[in-house]
DNA sequence: CATAACCGTGCACACGTGTGCGCAATCAAC
DNA sequence: GTTGATTGCGCACACGTGTGCACGGTTATG
């Protein structure tokens, strides 16, 4: 049942462990014919090196932990593919938590990945109050932040985003160019920080615009249920006669939005347009396609593991901030005729 | 830099480290006064245990390492969410890890669980070949196949999945009742075993039902793209002057068969007929919302977990397969009048 | 009061690995 | 033949934790 170790191999090709530990390992001063001979009675014997006695003895584990809100979310999957990818490259081993949106479950995670010595840590839309960052900040953990909801400016922390802001602003610009004048915004209660700034940038740059107060509307869910769900309930509580385009926080309510109209009868995009945001596989795919501003999310992930690895690896880093791009696709079209103010 | 171990606070209060070490863990032979004593002065130097060397002296890392084929996948995003959402309630720590459908790499990902000393591992539809296995069962690590595409009858060796054939057969009972008299079954090779069992529930009851074997057509994409894509490709080589229902390996190709359909003004389901697998979330969402053979996917990444845990826990068990639900929606209807033969 | 029972704590080892230092043997140089 | 350099290997320790055993001290018992 024991596992076979070096020093099982030291026994059988009489010499000792330290031996077979430099054989192993390519130690010049090992001379050939007991390198040689070590390496097959290893083979034979079936051995496997223990990483736990060499995290243990090295004070290094190569293994970083990753925390996301839901690993089902569609966004959420592409990021952590990115993240895996990389960190697979690297020879780093990924553990994987979901905090189901809870602050508290994510910092309580965190510290689990702690007494596990990971060398680093990845958390994904991060909701840490200023009370639990500064708790994150005594465990001197190298973190990056994945699209974090909050500023967290301490030593040793580092961040990788998206513009929300300039996301906002992308569709707005989208939406006023094709003439709408009245135009809602479905967000999420869920992020606070990115829904804000999305928001922002949307209202901001159509206020710029000239566009009266009155004929934005915003509605946020309360409630922590499926996106897909939120966007539907949210839909349902426009008021139609006047509103002609929605911009969603993201891709699963604008979906979720679509599905209510067609339900309904509400035909998109010629009485209604629909920005999503974040582009997931399924928007280029939904009926009518839907415009979107694209995360660059797989991207997302690889960057915030880069910059990981530059971090542990003592390089000067700065933070990230990508860029969202506009997605037209079938879902946005020109203002129904005399909606125009 | 260096972090704080039971020896500094041995240190502080003057007594050994096994005393420190029996009053963490709250051993009886500790008096109480020197026990809140030793906590306090834990608390106040910020201890956190560590794990490795736990593992190391223990000889158990309460660690679990799942490998799938693709974390992106909408279908494996649920599968994971359930086995860390019980990997979690257990206080075991989540290796993730992906294959990108590739046996040899699948293999390696084991291994390098093996290296790391998990107590047990998952592997997510498993194409390891028989050489594989073997060197597999070499290192005697319980493992749990999810939804495995060989049988891998070793001691060890447990499985869960669903019932493949039984799924082929609800889709057949579906559409036949319909009336549907010329069909088509689009497949996937990336997933050989399914596949061929799906397609050949469907066949058989067909079959058995006195389809004529020339009413039944089979397409498999051989390339290893994107589903949804394949699902357009796919539906594209379709004659849809005969051909009035499909049966898609999946709803990701079932779906992008939709939009293959909808870009070419194929009405569904006036004209034709759409069922998919899996039930994800998009399927109640598309337009229109797909009928589906409904994989309870969270549960199956539950009940995976729970086996794993039953068998490190000594206890016997019986390998699960689970049972897929018809989910009628609106992407199947009546065939079209005149096609019956 | 002597002995036994019990309680609280420390010593020492184990888990598996890597490495600084020393030591013996071989070899080259003068 | 002595010295010095070089090569190949083992000893011993460290990483941080848990635990069997022993040992000293206190209390109960006869």
């Amino acid at each position: 049942m024991r596992r076979v170790s070096i020093e099982d191999i030291a026994r059988h090709a009489a010499v000792s462990h330290s031996t077979v530990s430099r054989a192993l390992r390519g130690n010049k001063r090992i001379s050939l014919a007991v390198r040689t001979q070590i390496l097959q009675i290893a083979n034979e014997l079936g051995y496997t090196p223990n990483a736990i006695a060499q995290s243990l003895q090295q004070r290094q584990t190569n293994t970083i932990g990753l925390v996301v809100t839901d690993v089902a979310d569609p966004f959420w999957g592409e990021v952590v593919k990115g993240v895996e990818a990389v960190s697979m490259h690297n020879q780093k081993a990924l553990f994987l938590s979901a905090s189901q949106y809870d602050p508290s479950r994510q910092l309580a995670v965190i510290e689990v990945f702690h007494q596990r010595r990971v060398d680093g840590i990845i958390v994904g839309d991060s909701q840490l109050g200023d009370a639990q960052i500064v708790r994150l900040a005594r465990i001197k953990v190298p973190t990056v932040f994945l699209n974090s909801q909050a500023d967290h400016a301490y030593p040793g922390f580092h961040a990788v985003g998206i513009d929300n802001y300039a996301g906002g602003v992308l569709a707005a610009q989208h939406l006023w160019a094709l003439g709408h004048r009245h135009l809602a915004y479905l967000g999420s209660t869920k992020r606070p920080a990115s829904n804000q700034m999305r928001g922002l940038g949307f209202a901001a740059t159509l206020r710029g615009y000239g566009l009266p107060a009155n004929a934005l509307i915003t509605h946020h869910s309360p409630s922590l249920e499926d996106d897909l769900r939120i966007g539907y309930e949210l839909a349902r509580a426009i008021d139609y006669t006047q509103t002609t385009a929605l911009f969603c926080y993201n891709d699963s309510i604008a979906l979720g939005a679509l599905t209510y109209c067609r339900s309904v009868g509400i035909e998109v995009p010629a009485q209604l347009s629909i920005v999503g945001f974040d582009d997931v596989a399924m928007a280029q795919f939904s009926m009518p396609a839907l415009t979107t501003i694209a995360q660059p999310k797989v991207a997302l992930g690889e960057t915030a593991m880069q910059l990981l690895l530059a971090v542990l690896a003592g390089q000067p880093t700065i933070d990230t901030i990508l860029t969202p791009t506009l997605v037209v696709r079938q879902s946005s079209a020109p203002a129904p005729k005399g909606t125009a103010q």
